[in-house]
DNA sequence: GTGAAAGCGCTAACAG
DNA sequence: CTGTTAGCGCTTTCAC
């Protein structure tokens, strides 16, 4: 194996120095043009590759950037890595990933690796189960910009971009009073988070704007899978509702199952809306009314975040800048009731 | 903002040298248990955070890994990312992340800024407009670990794995026999792509091996896509076909679609069967026959085969070993045929 | 078992 | 416009 060919032997072949040769690589203003071309072509002729390590070990800057994400597996956090991706490598980042698979210890690991790695910032979306912070406020203390998406935590006072969940929930229920549901059932999640309690007091709410009262006995708590959407649908049945508000479309899609099974219309009987605009959720029969999050635009705005951030001198001086994106209503047909 | 501690400040609390520092933080042998926890405790007292950086530009490794796909935005790639970050991680390493966007110039650019960061290996998924493979092969030269999946190339020598498409087109037609479809219609796709290709190739074998003649007129070609699905359908109805095997199931979904809108009972009057188990299939009505891929294990092999290789002294020096998983055929309800 | 010293490949003052 | 020089923070011979 040949050894690497370094500025040096750029430097050597051409019988001037190696800051010329950096500062002609780097396009540096006080290098006149004709040393500039010698030395690219020069470059070139050597096969010359930067060694990005030694660089950025010197100037301080790697250019890579750290994104945390629960789970590639999930099709949601793969779309915004797609949108926060295409929007970093436009102005000349890299992509550092890991996962937490939704564990604490994982998300610590992560953001370890990635300050050890220099990155020049992390975009994350936090793990169900962290409950302590300190890994975080880490990145804050070090000045390194800090942006997170979908799962944010206000307290830490870092810029975010997440959906609206309060008005997700809203417009889905709007949307079924308007078809001329009254008996209207949520399933929403046991677990405390943040986004389902969201969606479930845009619910609430949504019923008592258009007076209808709030019943608890129609809201079930399921665990975020399509059995649970199963399960919370039968013991709903017996409450007689109309219309069914599922936290996401796993759970609505068990509704829409459980309605099949049972020989319920749907939307004719009862009327059907989930949350996620999962890739199944247009193709199921019925199509399955939902709520879109926006997943692309996401991970493009949380890279427009990150790099305003890092344009910024005194990042965490200011209130951070958290864009909330509007949750849009896809009324397809499960939700959509036949002219009475 | 307080200056970055490094190791020379450990030794100098210490009263010793870096020497020792970076010995007893690495777990040298030649370093005293006593040593190694004075430093240790020292080390987390100071709050010092390794700069990898510093110690890749010294050692030589990186302990980071390019992973270069199409597009993180399609599930089936983020599923094998997900297997290739899980093992690759619990194995010390860590992720860069790039997409092609099935460009042949962004799948350049990644490979260079994959070798400029000096990452310790590369697995890659081809660009379908890929024609030139120089970029590859420079890896090669460097002596760098390199996997394909998926979409390979065989004349590279570089080890892979991929799935048995030829087979899945097979077992998918051999299916579809057995369930007594005889006149078996299949869309393929316009490009030439080997894995389509493979499949159209399994699809006839499977109808020669048993004794049926294949009807070129029954073979239609699509752009891989649910209009295109659509479309080939309209198209082939006209030719009477008891069964369509669809080259993927967007596809098929196309068809499914295309013949529930004009009536034809499935899977009474005619069969369905796509490829590649996207996550809407199984729910679609009725359920859709596919074959599934194995995403995640394919990500994980991926990574073995990785492993394997980075330990390897002469790393191309004998014949690739690439791994073919076998494609799984899940019977579902769009392809079940009442009993006659 | 520990220390001294060199240097990975690059950038960036400071000079000139 | 170009050269000299000094490191960035770490690992790793080679000594002792």
């Amino acid at each position: 194996m040949s050894r690497k060919v370094t500025i040096h032997d750029i430097a050597r072949e051409l019988n001037t120095t190696v800051s010329t040769v950096s500062r002609a690589l780097n396009d540096h203003p006080a290098i006149s043009t004709n040393t500039k071309t010698l030395v690219r072509d020069m470059a070139k002729k050597l096969n010359y590759s930067q060694n990005r390590l030694a660089s950025s070990l010197r100037s301080g800057k790697t250019y890579n950037i750290g994104i945390l994400i629960p789970s590639a597996e999930l099709h949601f956090f793969g779309s915004v890595v797609h949108g926060i991706e295409k929007v970093l490598n436009e102005n000349g980042y890299n992509i550092l990933l890991y996962q937490s698979g939704e564990q604490y210890n994982q998300e610590v690991k992560g953001v370890q690796t990635f300050l050890q790695s220099q990155v020049d910032g992390i975009i994350a979306s936090i793990a169900f189960e962290t409950k302590n912070f300190d890994h975080f406020l880490e990145i804050k203390k070090q000045n390194k910009p800090l942006v997170f998406f979908d799962r944010s935590n206000s307290e830490l006072k870092v810029p975010s971009v997440t959906i609206d969940d309060y008005k997700g929930g809203y417009i889905a229920t709007e949307h079924l009073i308007k078809q001329g549901y009254r008996r209207i059932a949520h399933i929403s999640a046991k677990q405390r988070i943040k986004i389902f309690e969201d969606r479930l007091r845009g619910y609430k709410d949504a019923l008592k704007a258009y007076g209808i009262a709030v019943n608890e006995d129609l809201i079930a708590y399921g665990d975020v899978s399509l059995e649970s959407g199963k399960e919370c649908t039968a013991l709903l049945l017996s409450k007689k509702p109309d219309a069914i508000f599922a936290v996401e479309d796993f759970t609505a899609l068990g509704a829409l199952q459980k309605l099949k099974e049972s020989g319920v219309d749907v939307p004719g009987k009862i009327g059907i809306i989930g949350f996620a605009n999962e890739s199944f959720s247009q193709y199921v029969t019925p199509s399955l009314s939902t709520i879109e999050q926006q997943t692309i635009k996401m991970g493009e705005e949380a890279a427009r975040l990150f790099l305003e951030l890092a344009d910024k001198e005194k990042r965490y001086a200011s209130a951070p800048n958290t864009i909330v994106l509007d949750p849009i209503l896809l009324a397809r047909e499960s939700s959509r009731r036949k002219k009475a």
